[in-house]
Parts: structure tokens; C-alpha cells; sequence
DNA sequence: TAATATATTTAGACGAATCTAATAATTATT
DNA sequence: AATAATTATTAGATTCGTCTAAATATATTA
């Protein structure tokens, strides 16, 4: 089945929205989708009539089966296209957002087939998030922000929740990527700030702010 | 400026059109984006307005330079994006023109850049169509179909006007590709039949109908 | 040139996605 | 629990691109 462009977007927030508030509400998914809450309505009752979503007027509501691996197709493939962007074509990370929600919504299966094959089955993004294989299943990785990782232990950083361009100047600045190896000395209760130690690097102290963006295996 | 996806295809179309039939009906232009007459006059005016078209009611209409140069944009980037659809993911060149319809109306400017770059600035694409360079400038070369082009000398395939997989299938058949080089050793009037030499290959003869579709640098 | 055939435009309607303003339900607060 | 504040839904309108059917203009040909 195809869904309109508008569809695949109201679908995907809504996952993302049930991945971090997991309370949905119209008012969220309206800033999410740039519109007004009664658009939210009017959509809500159409994703309903086509399974893709749980729903009765005044009360939250959730993704069905179907409507997640709809979610997880679009997140795939925007994942796909981004690694794409950053990977072959040489774009920053901050720059390839925008591209990549026009991307997704190409509509043939054998593209992303074969684009997947072309970049070798990437399973996370540039920004350290997970791509979805053609089942939907994603890689799953025990992570924790440094604001929550153990002391003394080495940790290796695997996303970045935060990609904004001020985020990657920062993180640039810091010599931190995905795949960078390093101990938490200490962390502050005043404010949060965390003492890190990066191999070869001076210790440096990043804000709770910072710290909360960057996710580690543990 | 922007232009929508619908806009955008009817620009396409009108200048294909031209190109091919110099006079562009309402109609054929209907049968080109896959509508009613009537839409296409509500188009027309959306277009005029926009000054992408001079048009008068009731009479037959062409692109303004604006026009022109929306046109050659579009063709630039579905072309493009052949190009990669073939030359990177290994599509078959009858599979890539629905995927780059779509494609095409990605609007990055950015992103047809690095992807030109990243594809060594092609000038033509898999058809042996030429490929619009940034500023709009296309690389004519001068060239003949089999049906009208000299006896007795080398000419080299240049491009192939139908796309279609049958096409497509009886080209593989005969060993014919762009590039390949082959001499016409007589046309025979009685049905237009044109029998051609290949290199190292025996003798063969292609139908009319097949040697209006094969184009040679003269 | 008059009659006929063909092509184009208008008029009016529809579905998709959106909006504002008004109303109704839910949640929070006193 | 009653009232106030918040949040969600409806009603009605708008824009875009499309449609059918009817009207009008142009082209053909007898």
C-alpha cells in the first residue's frame, strides 16, 4: 500500500514521538508535523480508517503493527539516504537532514535495495543512529548519555542525540566522533559538567547540556 | 523560485514537446502528464501567470526563457540521477526513468552538485541523452538515425530514443550499446530495412522501425 | 463558404491537506 | 467537587490539482 507524502510524515513523528514521549499527544504532533492541532485531527481519523494508527477522539493514541513497520520503512530510508549524503557525497552531518525528509519518500523498494547494498548495509547513520534492515529490525545498542555512564570506565561514543550545526562545531572542537574512546574522571554536582579523558587529548570538561547529547556503549 | 511537482512536470513536458513536435497542443500535452484537456488549460494559465509560458486562449502556447531554463534544470537532474540509478547501482537502463521522475524533483541545489561531482560531471546520460550542465548549457552533437544517416562510413551510436525493455532487449541481441561503432552496407527500399556491419560481428539487418530509434555521430 | 469535425476553454464539483474560529472534552487547581 | 485552564474536535472556508459535461473557437472538407 502507498501513503502520501503527508501520511508518511504524521506516521514517522508519531514514532519518534512515541520513542521519546511515549504519551503522544495532537499538540506535539503538531509542532512536529509544522501544522495545527486540527489538521492533527483531521489526519488522525484518516491514518485510523487505514490501520495505521489506534484512536479515539480525546484520547492518545499509538501506531499499530501495520503503521510501525510503515514508520520503520521511512526511517530506513532516511537513514539510507543520509549515510548516502555524508558518506559518498561528502556532506556534513548538519546538512543532510532536510535533503534526506525529501529522500524518503521516494517510493521504489528495489532503490533502496540496491542503494543499501551500494553503501554496504550500514547499520547505523551518520549520526550513530540505527538503520532498520528491509524487516524493520533495528540494531539495538545499550547506550547511555554521559550525564548517566559509570566513571572510570572506557567508553566508546555511538550517537549524537543533538545534530545541529552548532553541535557538530562543538563536537569538532572536542575531537569527539562516533567510535571515540573515553573515561568519565568526574562529574560535578553543581552543574552537571562532567571531567572526560579522550587517549592522547588533555582532560577536558564538557557542560551537562553537551553531556547529555552524547551517547556510549557501555 | 519553486515550482510545484505538477508544474514541474507539465514544464517538462511542454518542452519535450517542443523539441520533438515544435507545435505543442493542449492534448498532447494532456497525453504527455497524463491528464484531461481541461487541466491542462487551468496549468496554462497557473504558468502564465508564473511567466514560465506565452499563452493566448485557443492558441498554441511555448516556454518563456524562464521556462526554458526550469526545463533544462529538471532534465539535468532526472538525467543525472540516471546516470547514478545505472552507473552506481547497477540498474538496467529501461528500470530507471520511473525512479528518476520521482527523483527529479528533489530540490537541493547543493545536492545535484556534489552528486554531478560525484559522478565525474557526465555529459550524457545512460541513453546517450545529453545532460544539462549547472548553467543550463547542453553539449549538442550533430547526429543521425540509421534510417537517414550516409552509407559505407564509420559511424559510432550516439543514443537510443526508445527506452522501452524490448528495446532495450533487441539491442543486447544485436550487440548494439552507445559507443559501438558500425558501417550501413545498404538500405533497402522495399520495407526500409537497413543492413548494418559490425566489427568482428556477421552482417545483420535491423528493421525500420528499430533503425529510427538508433542515433550515430556523423 | 457552409457544414462538420476537432480542439480548447469554461463552469461547476471533488478530494487532499490545510487553516481559523468556535465548541466540547479532559485535566489541573483551588 | 466546582471552576479554571488546557487540549482536542468540529464547522466551515481555502488552495491545489484534478475531473465531467457543456459551450465555444478553430480547422477541415465537401
Amino acid at each position: 500500500m502507498k501513503f502520501s507524502e503527508a501520511e508518511e510524515n504524521y506516521i514517522k513523528s508519531i514514532y519518534h514521538l512515541q520513542l521519546s514521549n511515549n504519551k503522544v499527544s495532537a499538540t506535539l504532533l503538531a509542532a512536529a508535523v509544522n501544522t495545527k492541532a486540527a489538521s492533527v485531527t483531521d489526519m488522525l481519523k484518516k491514518l485510523q480508517l487505514k490501520k495505521l494508527i489506534n484512536y479515539k477522539p480525546y484520547q492518545s493514541f499509538t501506531l499499530t503493527d501495520k503503521g510501525n513497520k510503515v514508520a520503520l520503512d521511512i526511517i530506513r530510508k532516511h537513514r539510507l539516504w543520509e549515510f548516502f549524503l555524508v558518506s559518498k557525497l561528502g556532506f556534513k552531518w548538519d546538512e543532510v537532514h532536510a535533503i534526506a525528509e525529501e529522500l524518503e519518500h521516494i517510493s521504489s523498494e528495489e532503490l533502496i535495495l540496491r542503494l543499501d547494498n551500494f553503501l554496504d548495509n550500514p547499520s547505523f547513520d551518520p549520526h550513530g543512529d540505527p538503520i532498520p534492515d528491509r524487516n524493520g529490525k533495528i540494531k539495538f545498542i545499550p547506550q547511555k548519555n554521559l550525564s548517566a555512564a559509570p566513571l572510570k570506565k572506557e567508553l566508546i561514543v555511538s550517537s549524537i542525540k543533538d545534530q545541529s550545526s552548532e553541535m557538530l562545531e562543538l563536537l569538532k572542537h572536542y575531537h569527539i566522533g562516533i567510535g571515540t574512546k573515553m573515561k568519565i574522571n568526574k562529574r560535578f554536582d553543581f552543574d552537571g559538567s562532567v571531567e572526560i579523558k579522550i587517549d592522547k587529548l588533555p582532560v577536558a570538561i564538557v557542560s551537562e547540556q553537551m553531556a547529555k547529547n552524547i551517547f556510549c556503549k557501555i
